[in-house]
DNA sequence: ATCAATCAGGACCGCAGTGGTCCGGATAAC
DNA sequence: GTTATCCGGACCACTGCGGTCCTGATTGAT
């Protein structure tokens, strides 16, 4: 079903949220704010500092902080920071052995293109974009979004 | 991660082998073929008759028969085939309590462009273009498809 | 008519990953 | 020093997936 985790959903909410003051906001403020539960709100405000894409300020008065604009943020960048790296994980899991040892999985490798097409697409469509319901990346053809609108 | 389902893998690899014959093939006879286990390529191959993929031929000199020619399949139908229809699951499911109730899940709906830009990308990509690393999508050749014709 | 081969459609189970919570420690403003 | 806040990890319930098996229904061959 391609699911997409639960947790890059709220991660876009509180980028968004995040971009709406420039000033610093704790954890608590943005579940307050968002109706996001405060614990959960806390775990993905660390995973996206690790993803670089928001900055954090310990002790009192600390807070988090967005370090890009929303326009310079590719889902594709909060999508790899919640769930890590864009694959359709293909035979990458450590079971290469029967894979290899029938020499028939000929499809190995094969997903890269296809992987490669959604990365794409992903990177071609900004926090901003998801933001306001428009999508200049349909308009400004980006190379991405030209293959993609030459595909209909 | 964007996680897609093993399944899929298997049903990619299971309906190239399909067409590699004209005639009609037994799930043993694949499974075999493949090194896939015999009761999760039945299980594919009954999925994949759900979603029109393959006619199925019952009782003894039974079995299965590719419906389209490879170059007809979008990988997309596969995946929708097997893990259902494509969509990343914003707040599809039935909490929208807690979403519409506090009228902040600004996003809702805003995952439909995603949606359909990755719905698109998958629709570009057939499965006769996975067989030969060739992709006619990206005639411009990628760094991707360059490495995986070169690799053969 | 009987038998064997094959698909159909379930039920079933173990396991991993996700969503979600909580706690002790470090850090910095007041 | 006290307090507010982030940090890092441990922890658990639950869902869904991968995988197996069993009992019918169907059809060709004997």
């Amino acid at each position: 079903m391609l699911r997409l985790s639960k947790l890059t959903d709220y991660a876009v909410v509180v980028l968004v949220r995040l971009a709406g003051t420039g000033d610093v906001q704790t954890s608590p403020g943005i579940a307050a704010a968002t109706g996001i539960p405060e614990p959960t709100v806390a775990k993905v405000l660390k995973t996206l500092t690790l993803g670089d894409l928001v900055s954090s300020q310990r002790g009192a008065r600390g807070g988090y902080r967005l370090n890009r604009a929303l326009e310079d943020i590719p889902i594709a960048d909060v999508i790899a920071a919640i769930d890590g790296p864009i694959a359709l994980t293909a035979c990458v899991d450590g079971s290469s052995l029967g894979c290899e040892s029938q020499g028939l999985c000929a499809m190995r490798g094969r997903w890269d293109p296809v992987n490669d097409a959604i990365r794409r697409a992903l990177t071609a469509i900004t926090l901003a974009d998801m933001q306001k319901g428009l999508l200049p990346a349909f308009r400004t053809p980006s190379p991405a979004a030209r293959l993609l609108s030459a595909a209909e």
